[in-house]
DNA sequence: GTTTTTGAACTGACTGGTCAGTGCAAAAAC
DNA sequence: GTTTTTGCACTGACCAGTCAGTTCAAAAAC
């Protein structure tokens, strides 16, 4: 097992504002960056990690605090509740691996690349992604299907997200001749995050001395249908 | 969302038998199950749907018990204690994914058909179970990736069993030739499961109305590599 | 340039509530 | 008459969230 790593901070705060406390406090800084915003990102930090082990329910917020060398006052000065500190956790670390999806497909697309080409960056890029962030993953997909918590409607758009972007790409190859349009767009693309989500955790959990390269190569064979016929 | 199905009572007790209060009580029975197996089943069914939906450490035992119609008191004259009720249940319902695997690949054999034959049979196997049981898939799967907790080993025990189902068809298809021998046996059953997994539960999740053989057909074409190209 | 004030950030003891697990006598089931 | 279930009161640990008070760097006053 990795150490886990965590979740970098993010230039500008966050997409969807959430009132906490005073906004824009542009006041206190030293190199760019508020006192504030580096308390939160030590709590996002220990709090990633955590819940990934434990899960949300059993990670409690003294140890939250503790793991992040903070009181527990802080916690609450930061944040309005222990599930606010999460569903922001979750945007955050959703908004990164989105972003960097897009930028895969796109940077095919400006090569002159395939949309097969397109969706194979993608795999390699959540493949980069997991590996650098297995914490926040092992997160995600634990609370994913969940129903009936307080942070539902978050994960139901944080999910589109992911998803779409890949849609996005199986839609244009349909639309250009180059995938079949017998294909299921939205089952198929579940099934590629689910492919590549449960093969990376696979991977980071019980063989993570093996290259990315060597996963991503794994994964492209089968993709591809290279699997059956002679080696 | 469909009604969460809850999973069936087991022929034979469990494999490995914990010791819970007195062994082998085949004592008082009455057509071929005890009163004691019928009070476990419903608490089963209960903690099964209420664990699914908001987590081990959410759920609390008088939650199971009132669902279950049940005193708090048999809830412990039944099982040691929460975790014990939970890795029995864990250990239940694996048995009944793991048999249904191994089945549909033995059949498939059976009837003469080839290693692609025999994976796509086990995906319609585990179609099958995720769309009867989607609360214990539910379950598995957000409690599969995490660590640090009381039945850690029980999980791993558990996973081996099924991918070791998976792997065994795969190693058989490249021993025979069917499958080139550059796959990754243990990553791609790992791929196989996530797609299966991710794909059925978006299928339950956001297009309950669709069949299995239409969601079955959708990922034999992702397997088969019959994505790109022409309609 | 020294003193005073301000206020954002942080602290940690405390509170009110929750929950796993116990104990047990009486009832029900078999 | 033995096994299983019930109902319910109880305990002790644990935990989310609160709040009165502290810290300290920068701004204001002089």
């Amino acid at each position: 097992m990795t150490p886990p790593r965590t979740l970098p901070p993010v230039p500008s705060p966050r997409s969807i504002p959430v009132t906490i406390g005073a906004m824009d406090s542009s006041s206190t800084r030293s190199g760019g960056r508020t006192r504030r915003e580096a308390t939160r990102q030590k709590l996002y930090e220990a709090a990633v990690t955590l819940i990934a082990e434990q899960g949300f329910s059993a990670t409690t917020v003294d140890e939250i605090a503790e793991r992040a060398g903070v009181a527990k006052g802080t916690v609450y000065y930061n944040f309005a509740s222990k599930s606010v500190l999460f569903e922001e956790l979750l945007r955050h670390g959703v908004g990164l691996l989105t972003a960097s999806l897009r930028e895969a497909a796109e940077q095919t697309a400006r090569d002159g690349g395939s949309k097969v080409d397109a969706l194979d960056a993608m795999i390699r890029a959540g493949l980069g992604f997991i590996a650098r962030y297995p914490a926040f993953t092992q997160l995600y997909v634990a609370e994913l299907w969940r129903t009936n918590r307080a942070w539902q409607s978050t994960l139901m758009v944080v999910r589109r997200e992911v998803v779409a972007a890949i849609e996005d790409v199986l839609r244009d190859g349909v639309a250009s001749g180059e995938f079949s349009d017998e294909i299921d767009v939205q089952l198929t693309a579940a099934a590629l995050v689910g492919m590549v989500l449960v093969a990376a955790l696979d991977w980071q959990s019980f063989q993570p001395e093996r290259s990315l390269d060597d996963v991503h190569a794994a994964l492209s064979r089968l993709l591809q249908g290279r699997v059956s016929g002679r080696g």
